[in-house]
DNA sequence: TATGATTCCATTTTT
DNA sequence: TGGAATCATA
C-alpha cells in the first residue's frame, strides 16, 4: 500500500483510500486530481480487492479515458483491462448493446452525430410539411436535446405555446424516424438507457450488482440524465465517488448543471467532503491572479488554493491597438520565448472563440512558425470522410437512412431528386426504413423503368460489396472506394481541395489498419461508434508546434507558456443578454472560463487585449475585459497602450506581406540565450507594424523600454535611456536629480 | 449536373 | 468579413 500511495499529501490520500460510501472531492485546478482518481481505483483493487470490472470510471473526454487506463497499469499492471473506463457517452453505448435485445433495440445500431441529427430533423421538418424558415432544424435539435438531457421523451415534454406543440410535433416523429433508422442520437445514449433502466427490473438489478464502485471525473458538467444514470447505479451500495471543481464548470450551456456537485451532499446527507487546495502546477503569482477574479463569482464552495511553488514572474497584459497588433505581439514574445529556450510546444494561446485564431494564424504562418489549432472542424466530420463511413454504415446497417441518403448518387449515378422525394415519402407513409422503400420501389412496375433501373444497379452494388468483403474494416472500405469509383470522383474536380481529400481518406484508411491492429476482436460496429464518439482534440498529438484553441477545449490541459487574448468586454467577457441586462449566470460562467484560462499556465501567464477590434465587418472600439481589473494590480505588469498606430503600411497587409520592412533588423540582431531548445525556422521578417526588440523585450520583462516615463519608489518619476539584458533587466533611469541602474522589477511605467 | 450567384450565419461544443 | 449551404440558370 505504501507504495502506492507514495507522495500523496494528506487529503489526497484520504480520497485515494476511502474505503465506501459516497464521496465528493472538489478537487480545484492543478491538486493532482487524476492522481487521486488513478491511485484510488489501484487502491480499490489491490487494497479492497475489487475486481476490476466490477468498477466504473466515467470521464469527460475519450482522451481522459485513455490516460487512466494507461496510468492504472503503471501502478496495478494487468488490472487496467478490465476495468470499466469512459465517457458517459461510450460506457452507456456498450450497455445499450449488451442488452440490447433486453431492451429491444438492434445490437447494430447506428450513433448519429449532430450533423447526422440535423439532417434527419431537415428531413422530418419538411415532411410533416413544415416551413424550415420557422422552425429550423438546428432550434429543433436545441429544444430536443435539451429535453433528453432533462430526461424527457415526448410524452413528457412541456408544451408551452405553439412553438413548443409544434416542436412536440417533431419529437414525435423524429423519434419514429430515428427508430425505423435504427439510429440512436447523442443524447438518447444515456436518456434511453436510463428510460430501460427505470422501466425494466431485470435490467436495473443486473447493472447494479454489475457495479460495485462507482467513479465520476468533471462532475460538475455532469447533466440532469448523467447524474440520473450514476444515481440509478450506486442506489444500492452507494460506492460513488465523484470528483470535480465547481469554479471549472463551463458547460452549462449544455445542460451541466453545477447544482450536482454543490449539493451533492443533500443528495448523500452522510457523503464525506475532502477539498484537493494544494496547487502543484503554477507559479504563485499566476494562482493569486487566477484566485482574485473567481473569487468576484457569488455562487460558489468556499475553497482557497494555494501552492508551496515560487511566486514566479509576473502578469504581462499587453494593451494592443488592434487585433492585428495584437497578433504581431504575441507572435513576438512567443519568438523571444523561443530564443530564451522554451519549445513550441511548451506554449499555447487560449482564446474565447475560433473566429479569434484567423489573425493569429496569419502571423505565425508569416514568422514561420509552426502552429496547430485544435478544433474547428472535427477530422471526421470531412465531407470525405463522411461519405466514406456513410457506406460503411449502410453496409453494416441498411436501415440507416441519413447515410443511405447521403451515398445514393453520390458519385452521381441518375438518382435524381423526384426520385428520391417519392422514395422518402414511400418510407414516411409506411413506417420504414428508406432502405426497405428502395427495395420496393424497384419492385413497383408502375415506377419510370429509367428509374427503376439505376435503383436496381445501386442496389446491385451494395449487393456485390457486401458479399465481396471479408467484413474486415479495412478491407471493406477498399472495396467500397474501388466498386464506387469515388476516389475517381474526387480526382476529377481537379481542384488543390480534392487532392486534401484523398489524403484524409488515405488517412482514414490507415486509421482503419491501425484499429485492426489493436482491437482484441476488429469488428465495424466498434470502430463506427469509436469514430463518432471521438472527437478532434482527442485526436491531437503533440508535435513540435504552438497549440492554438478555444478556452474550453483547453480544460484539463497545462502549459509552461499561456497566452490568453482579446480579454475585452464582449470578448471575454462574450456577449451579454439582449436588453443591455447581463445575466449574472452567464457573466458568472465567463468568469469560470476566465479562471481555467489562467490556470492553464505553469510558469508565465500573457494576458492581451486590442482596444479596436475588427467584428465581421466593422470595427469596434473595446474596452479592457473587467477581469483584467479584477486581477491584483502587483501581481501584473502593464505593457503598451503607449504607442500610437501610424502604420501606413498596415493596408498592404490584406494583399499580403512580401516586403520586410525597414525597421526590422531588431529581431534579428537579438542575442540569443545559451539553453535554446527550439529556434524560429523564419528570418527577421515580421508581418505589420515591426515590433522592435525592446518593444519585444517589454512584454517578456515588464514593460520597460527606453524612453517610457517610469516611478521608483524612492527617485520618483525619470526617463529610461537604456535597457540591459538579463532577467529582470537592468535599466538606466534619468532622474532629475541623475541618472541610475536600477533593476527593472523596482519600477512601474507611468 | 455543374457552375456561379445568392443567401444565411457567426459563442463556447467533453459526446 | 468569410464560409458554407442553397439556389438559379445554362
Amino acid at each position: 500500500m505504501s507504495s502506492l500511495t507514495q507522495g500523496l499529501n494528506p487529503e489526497q490520500l484520504q480520497a485515494a483510500t476511502h474505503s465506501g460510501g459516497p464521496l465528493v472531492v472538489f478537487a480545484g485546478a492543478g491538486s493532482g486530481k487524476t492522481r487521486v482518481i488513478t491511485q484510488r481505483v489501484a487502491y480499490l483493487i489491490e487494497q479492497e480487492r475489487v475486481p476490476p470490472w466490477r468498477i466504473l470510471a466515467v470521464t469527460f473526454t475519450n482522451k481522459a479515458a485513455r490516460e487512466l487506463r494507461e496510468r492504472l497499469d503503471k501502478l496495478a499492471p494487468g488490472q487496467a483491462r478490465s476495468l470499466w473506463v469512459g465517457t458517459f457517452h461510450a460506457i452507456c453505448a456498450r450497455l445499450l448493446r449488451a442488452h440490447a435485445e433486453q431492451i429491444g433495440i438492434r445490437k447494430d445500431f447506428v450513433i448519429y452525430d449532430d450533423s447526422d441529427q440535423k439532417s434527419m430533423l431537415t428531413r422530418v421538418i419538411s415532411g410533416l410539411g413544415l416551413d424550415d424558415r420557422q422552425f429550423p432544424a438546428k432550434q429543433v435539435a436545441y429544444h430536443i436535446n435539451t429535453a433528453k438531457q432533462e430526461g424527457k421523451g415526448p410524452d413528457q415534454y412541456e408544451v408551452r405555446d405553439s412553438l413548443t406543440r409544434t416542436v412536440r410535433e417533431i419529437y414525435v416523429e423524429y423519434e419514429k424516424r430515428m427508430a425505423a433508422s435504427s439510429a440512436l442520437d447523442f443524447g438518447d445514449l444515456i436518456y434511453r438507457l436510463v428510460v430501460e433502466i427505470k422501466a425494466r427490473p431485470e435490467l436495473r438489478e443486473s447493472l447494479r450488482a454489475r457495479f460495485q464502485h462507482v467513479l465520476v471525473d468533471e462532475f460538475q458538467d455532469v447533466n440532469h440524465v448523467q447524474f440520473a444514470f450514476v444515481e440509478a447505479l450506486c442506489e444500492q451500495h452507494r460506492n460513488l465517488c465523484v470528483v470535480g471543481d465547481d469554479d471549472q464548470s463551463i458547460y452549462r450551456w449544455r445542460g451541466a448543471d453545477r447544482r450536482n456537485i454543490l449539493e451533492f451532499r443533500q443528495h448523500f446527507p452522510d457523503a464525506t467532503v475532502i477539498k484537493l487546495e494544494q496547487n502543484y502546477r503554477s507559479t504563485g503569482r499566476i494562482l493569486r491572479a487566477a484566485n482574485a477574479v473567481v473569487a468576484h463569482n457569488v455562487e460558489r464552495e468556499p475553497k482557497r488554493l494555494w501552492t508551496e511553488n515560487e511566486d514566479g514572474a509576473k502578469i504581462t497584459v499587453v494593451a494592443c491597438d488592434d487585433d492585428r497588433d495584437e497578433a504581431n505581439m504575441v507572435v513576438q514574445a512567443m519568438r523571444m520565448l523561443l530564443d530564451n529556450g522554451f519549445a513550441r510546444q511548451d506554449q499555447a494561446l487560449l482564446y474565447r472563440t475560433h473566429a479569434q485564431s484567423r489573425v493569429f494564424e496569419e502571423s505565425l504562418r508569416r514568422a514561420n512558425l509552426p502552429y496547430r489549432v485544435v478544433g474547428g472542424l472535427r477530422f471526421y466530420d470531412r465531407a470525405e470522410v463522411k461519405d466514406l463511413l456513410a457506406y460503411l454504415r449502410v453496409l453494416h446497417n441498411p436501415e440507416d437512412d441519413v447515410s443511405l441518403l447521403r451515398i445514393i448518387n453520390k458519385p452521381a449515378r441518375g438518382i435524381g431528386k423526384t426520385t428520391l422525394e417519392r422514395m422518402v415519402e414511400a418510407a414516411t407513409r409506411g413506417g420504414t426504413s428508406l432502405h426497405a422503400a428502395l427495395l420496393a420501389m424497384r419492385d413497383d412496375t408502375s415506377q419510370p423503368s429509367a428509374a427503376r433501373k439505376k435503383l436496381g444497379a445501386f442496389i446491385d452494388l451494395l449487393q456485390t460489396l457486401r458479399k465481396q468483403s471479408d467484413q474486415r474494416p479495412a478491407t471493406l472500405a477498399r472495396d467500397v472506394l474501388s466498386n464506387t469509383g469515388y476516389i475517381d470522383y474526387l480526382r476529377a474536380e481537379d481542384t488543390p481541395e480534392a487532392d486534401s481529400r484523398i489524403e484524409n481518406i488515405q488517412e482514414v484508411l490507415s486509421s482503419m489498419d491501425q484499429y485492426q491492429q489493436d482491437a482484441e476482436q476488429p469488428n465495424l460496429t466498434e470502430f463506427l461508434e469509436l469514430v463518432t464518439l471521438e472527437t478532434d482534440a482527442d485526436r491531437s498529438v503533440s508535435e513540435d508546434s504552438i497549440t492554438m484553441m478555444t478556452v474550453h477545449a483547453a480544460k484539463g490541459l497545462e502549459f509552461p507558456i499561456v497566452f490568453v487574448a482579446g480579454l475585452e468586454e464582449e470578448t471575454f467577457p462574450s456577449h451579454r443578454g439582449f436588453g443591455g441586462e447581463e445575466d449574472p449566470d452567464e457573466m458568472e460562467e465567463e468568469r469560470r472560463l476566465c479562471y481555467v484560462a489562467f490556470t492553464r499556465a505553469r510558469e508565465r501567464l500573457f494576458l492581451s487585449y486590442a482596444n479596436m477590434r475588427r467584428v465581421y465587418n466593422d470595427v469596434k472600439i473595446r474596452r479592457r475585459s473587467r477581469f483584467i481589473d479584477e486581477i491584483p494590480p502587483d501581481e501584473m505588469t502593464m505593457v503598451g497602450g503607449r504607442r500610437s498606430a501610424p502604420a501606413p503600411q498596415r493596408s498592404a497587409l490584406g494583399q499580403g506581406f512580401t516586403g520586410v520592412p525597414k525597421a526590422a533588423s531588431g529581431y534579428g540582431g537579438y542575442a540569443a540565450s545559451s539553453g535554446n531548445r527550439a529556434r524560429p525556422s523564419g528570418g527577421s521578417e515580421s508581418g505589420g507594424r515591426y515590433i522592435d526588440r525592446s518593444e519585444a523585450n517589454d512584454i517578456l520583462e515588464g514593460g520597460i523600454a527606453p524612453g517610457m516615463r517610469v516611478q521608483h519608489s524612492k527617485f520618483g518619476i525619470g526617463r529610461v535611456t537604456a535597457v540591459a539584458d538579463g532577467v529582470p533587466p537592468r535599466v538606466t533611469v534619468a532622474f532629475p536629480d541623475g541618472s541610475r541602474s536600477i533593476i527593472s522589477t523596482f519600477l512601474t511605467p507611468v
